[in-house]
DNA sequence: AACAATACCGGTATAAGTATCCCGGGGGTG
DNA sequence: CACCCCCGGGATACTTATACCGGTATTGTT
């Protein structure tokens, strides 16, 4: 087993953490956040529907950037179990 | 076009993010990070060393709370132009 | 009413990339 | 010598990020 698939577990984070990106863009649309943070419209919805699970830290770096969250924030409210 | 590959630019971000990881575990071994944190040594020393020059978000997100620092100042550090 | 534009959704397809294990090598310390 | 730590390359299943398609709903225009 080279790599295991993703876990249920690690796929509700990334739908939580896609729940808090939408949330977090309110009312602009999604063509307009994906331009300004550098991705396509369609990658942006599926990261928001948690679609893409695990995705990567700068793609998420640079959504928070334009949706002026902050990324500690983010990473905490998506993993629930936090010791 | 269905994925262009990444940038000398942005292989450099990546070595950024690592030397400042590598910087933050400091004198711990990277066995006793990589389990803390949940991954392989394999895989940290390669995000170290910057091979890996896109991490997933919840792989770095593990990593800077194992070594208590900051994803938004990684993310901040790591992009040199951020208007 | 019919038409166009805008915004979101879910599926499919595909190149590029991650995360893992395996291997051998180098350097220090007891 | 044995043990520990770090390094780099190769191989590979799994995943991202992208584009394209048709479908639905809302809004505005002619």
């Amino acid at each position: 087993m080279v790599r295991s698939p993703l876990t249920p577990e690690e796929r509700l984070r990334g739908e939580q953490l896609g729940h808090m990106l939408r949330q977090a863009r309110g009312e602009r649309s999604i063509v307009e956040i994906a331009a300004a943070a550098g991705m396509s419209a369609e990658t942006l919805r599926k990261i928001e529907t948690g679609r893409i699970a695990t995705p990567a830290f700068f793609t998420i770096a640079s959504l928070a950037d334009v949706l002026g969250i902050s990324l500690d924030r983010l990473a905490v409210r998506a993993t629930p179990a936090r010791t």
